[in-house]
Parts: C-alpha cells; sequence; structure tokens
DNA sequence: TTTCCTAGTTATCAGTTGATGACAAGAAAG
DNA sequence: CTTTCTTGTCATCAACTGATAACTAGGAAA
C-alpha cells in the first residue's frame, strides 16, 4: 500500500505536474483538489496542506507553467534569436496543450483578489520576454502573441491539439490564413507525442 | 413584496442578462444560479426551472451573446462591409466588456459534453459571418480574429475595458503594435457607457 | 532499539450549490 | 365570485468540496 516516500520537494514537483493536468482539463473553478490528488495518486488533505489551499495550488500552477513558457522560448531564442524560431517552439506547446491551457485559464479567472494581479503579471512577463529575446518590433510581437492566443484558444477548445475533435471546414479555413509568425501545418496541431500517465487508485 | 409579473418570455430574457453578466464576471464553474437569481431579483429555484439546469442557461448565454456579436457585425457592414467596419462594431463590444467575455469563457469550457460543441459551432459561426460578410481574403480574417482574440483575453483579465486595472508599461506598447484592422486606442478600450443595475435584495 | 522528525493518511465537518416538489398569489376567463 | 392557468416562492435535500485535526508510519540518527 505504502508508496516510495518523496521529500516534500520532490512530492511539490509531481503534484505540481499532476495540477497542470488537471486545471488545463477543467479550469480553476471546475477542478477539484481531489482531481489534483487523483492523478499524482496521493490524499487530498495531504494536496491542500502542502500547498496552503486550492487558491494557492492553482497560483503555483500559472506561475509554473508561465516558466517553463518562458524557459522554451529562451531555449529556442538561443538557437535562432528571432520570431520564427518562437514560432516554432510554440508549436512545440500547443501540441503538448497543458501549459498554454492552464495559463489561458489563468487569464480567464479574472479579478478575482488573488489570482488576477498573478495572471497579468504572467502575460506580461511573456510578452516582455518574446520582445526582448527576439529584436521584434511592436507590430510584430503583437501580432505573434495575438496569433498565439488564437492558438491557444482552439487549442482549450479541443479544435486543434491533441484529441482534437475532427476538424471542421471553418478550422482549415482559418488556420490558412495563418501569416509569416506561426504557419503551422494543421497535421503539426492535431498530432501530438504522448507522454505517460500515474493513475492511481481512488482514495477519498 | 411581489414585484411586477412578466410573461416566461420576458422573464426568461431578463434572466439571460443577468446570466450573461453573472458568467463573464466568474465563468461557468464559478457562477452559481443564485448569482444569476440575485442579478435579476428572482428565486434561484425559479431560474433553474425557466432554462432546465444550469448548463442550459450557459449554454442559452452563450448561444445568446453568438447572436448578438453576429448582429452587430451584421449591422456594421451594412454601412460599410468591409473590415474596419467590424473593428469599430468589436470596439464597441470591447467596451461593454460582457458579451465578448461569456463567448471566451465558452471557449474556455473546453471539453465538456454538452458544452464543447455549441462553443464550436459559435466560433465557427462568427468566423463565418466575418468571412462572408466583408469579402476579405482568409489572411486578413485570420489576422482579425487573432487581433480580436488577444484583446478579448484582454478584456478578460480586466486589462482594457471598463474598470480596467491601471495600465501597466507592457500593456501600452502591446497595443501600440496593433496593426490595421483594430488599430483601437486604449482609450477606447478603457473607457465604456456605463448601464443600469437592477439590482435586488437577497432570497436564498 | 529507541528516538524523533517528516511524509502521508483517515476521519470528519461545515459551507455551498444545483435541483425538486409542494404551495402561494396574480390575472384572466366563465 | 369562482375557476383555472401561469408566474413565482419557500422549504428542503443530497451531493460535493475545501479544509482541519488527529493519527500512522518510514527512516535516519543516537
Amino acid at each position: 500500500m505504502a508508496r516510495t516516500r518523496l521529500t516534500a520537494t520532490e512530492r511539490s514537483e509531481q503534484l505540481l505536474a499532476a495540477a497542470v493536468k488537471a486545471f488545463a482539463e477543467k479550469g480553476y473553478a471546475g477542478t477539484t483538489t481531489d482531481d489534483v490528488a487523483r492523478i499524482a495518486g496521493v490524499s487530498q488533505p495531504y494536496v491542500v496542506r502542502l500547498f496552503g489551499g486550492k487558491q494557492r495550488l492553482f497560483i503555483a500552477a500559472v506561475e509554473h507553467v508561465t516558466a517553463q513558457i518562458e524557459q522554451r522560448f529562451r531555449e529556442a531564442a538561443a538557437v535562432r534569436p528571432n520570431l520564427g524560431s518562437l514560432a516554432d517552439a510554440y508549436n512545440k506547446m500547443l501540441a503538448e496543450r497543458d501549459m498554454l491551457v492552464v495559463l489561458l485559464h489563468g487569464f480567464a479567472v479574472g479579478p478575482d483578489s488573488e489570482i488576477g494581479p498573478v495572471a497579468r503579471r504572467c502575460f506580461g512577463r511573456i510578452y516582455h520576454v518574446v520582445r526582448e529575446i527576439t529584436g521584434a518590433s511592436a507590430e510584430e510581437v503583437c501580432q505573434f502573441m495575438a496569433s498565439g492566443m488564437l492558438l491557444t484558444v482552439l487549442a482549450t477548445m479541443r479544435v486543434v491539439g491533441p484529441d482534437a475533435v475532427p476538424a471542421e471546414p471553418w478550422v482549415v479555413e482559418l488556420l490558412s490564413g495563418l501569416t509569416k509568425p506561426l504557419p503551422a501545418s494543421l497535421e503539426d496541431l492535431t498530432c501530438a507525442p504522448s507522454g505517460t500517465s500515474p493513475t492511481a487508485e481512488p482514495h477519498r
């Protein structure tokens, strides 16, 4: 019965990954701490105790994915520091979906006293990174962010990305209109490398 | 105590307006049927009965705002059938915020069995209207939708639109990068005509 | 082996929330 | 005036959910 014990830090990291998965699926309000606990294979009260509450867990998840996205962009820029390179990195993230979707859910929580400021800061951070890394003009960066937001929303709707619903005509047409920075093919956006799933038995 | 009685149809319309307001504030899962009831000044069970459940109410709200947006676009196109005209209409909606934000929340609910298909259909409908009304190219329409999505997310975050938080530097910079179809000024996006608020006493 | 810290669980709860059913009260018709 | 239909409320639940407190157990040090 007893799983291998982990240090609190290790377990927190694992829970963070579980939280990203859960929140990506159902958003902030729609996800229960028990969902997260089940994915990670620990008890629900432990999740609450390790992070000090659901809200803090969500904030941690949003900041986590923001840091991940930032890192991906920096890595991409290390190769070629232009928007095209970032677009490639973005497409990869889109194929993994969860990071971007969690971020969008963070944005969508809106003016909630605690979460709102965090979400706004995360958006600003990502904008800043893109702007600084590539020497691109304000217009180019804005267009990049806009296309990215469109695609992120489509990913949230399961119109693109892994397990996407069958593409309707308007999807194909819309995506065909994507210009310069993000000319992703529909195929790239629909298939994805699959990960493992540490499912566990129920607890509660 | 007794309010003026309305026909079921009238009351439903009023409830729909209340639902839009409520869902725009807190999203689908975060909003209670009681929130909606309080805004409209009726009892919570009545809301449930008139619409047959929270999910149906949300779906009705999403379809309602979609129809509204479509209508605004058509009206704008009746004057000048080009993207610039639609952009003006879009900016006005952005200043009112709720319609667009509810729609985004609809998109964000994701793959939920009932709501997902509705959200996807609504997105497709709006895309289709924009494409058909203006004779614009796929690229232009895509760029319009992308910019619109970016602004809608910013509105959801309360970065633009009514009651927006004080604009940080990156917001100004990002918005300055907006091109052709939607060159809205920050002032346009931050102020809005205010509406009435039919608050009522608590019930539950 | 005993001690003791930390990882983790079980039991439990209080508040919330969507939903149901029985009932009240206008208003229109007979 | 009474009947009857529709609008709307009240009382009430059962399920859920985040959180707390008390307890268990692994494992390293003494």
